[in-house]
RNA sequence: GCCCCCUUCGUCUAUCGGUUAGGACGCCAGGUUUUCAACCUGGAAAGAGGAGUUCGAUUCUCCUAGGGGGUGCCA
């Protein structure tokens, strides 16, 4: 995406408008790229104004006679400058999403363009600067949709074309509230945080408001390819957090375990304490983090999960264990595990499939399920009672770590 | 208050006047399974209300209700 953030006075939430000649995208307005025709002129104007409201209070002043006290007018407060609208008929926006849209000019007033210090307001410095820029659509939240009407004025006093205006709908909280930047806004850093892919992030995005048939996941490519104005809903939508979660999981089980690994470590600096992995300039444990990659990512809806469930890798003994691992390692789990000891220690090879073998042949000759095995060496080595599959553990551990973290449990 | 916009399962949506109103997320049940996920199968779940137009309205029109937005020398 380009062109996120704000620059100058404008954000993203104000304006995103496309230049014709490069066809990039802008967001808001510069104040500093300048309108050359209209500010002098408006300047002028605003010296008019400020003699004629002098004269207007001498005037005032005499009318109501000498009345005591020095009335003399040092000076008049700074005045402003207002755009003077058409009083009847009504102003038409032809909207890409909304349709015609008409709102009778009584209802709308004499805005503010120029603040007293000289400055162009909102309203006249998008039109203004859109125009020089060449920019041909103005997309934006519905919101401004009566903002349309009174550009439109402006544009039509200006004598200029008016751009193709399109206002999309608003997407609200989960509780219908608006959801912008002034009120209650989550910035796109927030949902880096809370470990959303911006794959994810554009395709949940993407269907808010628009649809393609019964199409729900869409690459990049199929996007730009089917995306369009013309298709886009009118209604508000709701922000689903368990939908985003889905398609972010979804996304997560397709990413390379690099490109995992490199963003999990890239997002740890913006993560609260308690979500931060301990130890975590250890670049062994990171090491182990991406070989018990496939099993985590399999099992996580959000890169912050990966890192909770990959906390084994990186706590140091003695572990802490958590209540419904401790109450799973009873009497009996603590003697399964005693006896597993000794044929882990015989292992030469330490990988997925000597570790298997093994822990089935100890099954097989102590008639025990594999779940009863599974669930205590669970609890031992990652101190939870969920984890990747239980052989991955192990391999990723190491025979050293393994066989330490059981006897933690056992002696 | 005034103006504008919106209204199909809880949520996101499909439907270009005639459908058993479809899909997805979530939820429930079952299957698979070393846990949890993932995956597979099945299930519950919707046209805000009222008038019209029409042979026939979820679909077109109007009214009501509800929701949202706007109403600044904010953007």
């Amino acid at each position: 995406m380009p062109g996120w953030g704000s620059n100058g006075t404008g954000s993203l939430f104000t304006s995103i408008s496309a230049p014709a000649a490069t066809g990039r995208l802008w967001t808001g307005f510069s104040t500093t790229a300048t309108h050359i025709d209209v500010m002098p002129r408006l300047k002028s104007l605003k010296r008019c104004a400020r003699a004629r409201a002098m004269r207007a209070v001498r005037r005032f002043m005499r009318g109501h006679g000498a009345t005591g006290a020095p009335l003399k007018p040092r000076r008049v407060s700074d005045p402003v400058i207002r755009f003077r609208a058409p009083r009847d008929g009504e102003t038409v926006v032809d909207d890409q999403v909304q349709g015609k849209v008409s709102v009778a000019n009584r209802d709308l007033d004499d805005l503010v363009i120029l603040r007293s210090d000289g400055s162009p307001t909102y309203n006249l410095a998008v039109v203004a600067d859109d125009h020089d820029m060449g920019v041909t659509h103005v997309i934006r939240g519905a919101d401004h949709l009566t903002n349309a009407a009174r550009q439109a004025q402006i544009y039509s006093a200006l004598g200029w074309d008016r751009p193709v205006f399109a206002h999309v709908p608003l997407i609200h909280g989960p509780d219908g509230a608006k959801l912008s930047k002034r009120h209650g806004a989550l910035g796109i850093e927030a949902y880096r945080a809370m470990g959303y892919l911006p794959v994810a992030l554009r395709n949940y995005l993407v269907r808010l408001g628009w649809s393609h048939g019964d199409d729900e996941i869409f690459s990049m490519d199929e996007m730009v390819k089917w995306f369009d104005l013309t298709e886009i809903g009118r209604s508000p939508s709701r922000f689903d957090f368990s939908r985003l979660e889905n398609l972010n999981g979804h996304y997560i089980r397709l990413s390379e375990d690099e490109a995992l690994g490199a963003m999990l470590r890239a997002i740890v600096p913006d993560l609260p304490m308690e979500e931060k992995p301990p130890n975590a300039d250890n670049e062994e444990s990171w090491r182990k983090l991406s070989q018990a990659m496939p099993g985590l990512k399999e099992r996580a809806k959000t890169l912050v999960d990966i890192l909770n469930a990959g906390r084994f890798v990186f706590a140091s003994r003695p572990l802490e264990i958590d209540d419904k691992a401790g109450k799973l390692l009873d009497e009996d789990a603590r003697n399964v595990l005693r006896a597993l000891l000794q044929p882990l220690e015989a292992l030469h090879e330490w990988n997925v499939s000597e570790i298997e073998a093994a822990l089935r042949e100890f099954t097989g000759m102590s008639g025990l399920k594999l779940g009863k095995v599974a669930q205590p060496l669970r609890a031992a080595l990652t101190g939870r009672t969920t984890s990747p599959g239980i052989f991955d553990v192990l391999s990723v551990l190491g025979k050293e770590e393994t066989l330490a973290r059981i006897q933690d449990q056992v002696s």
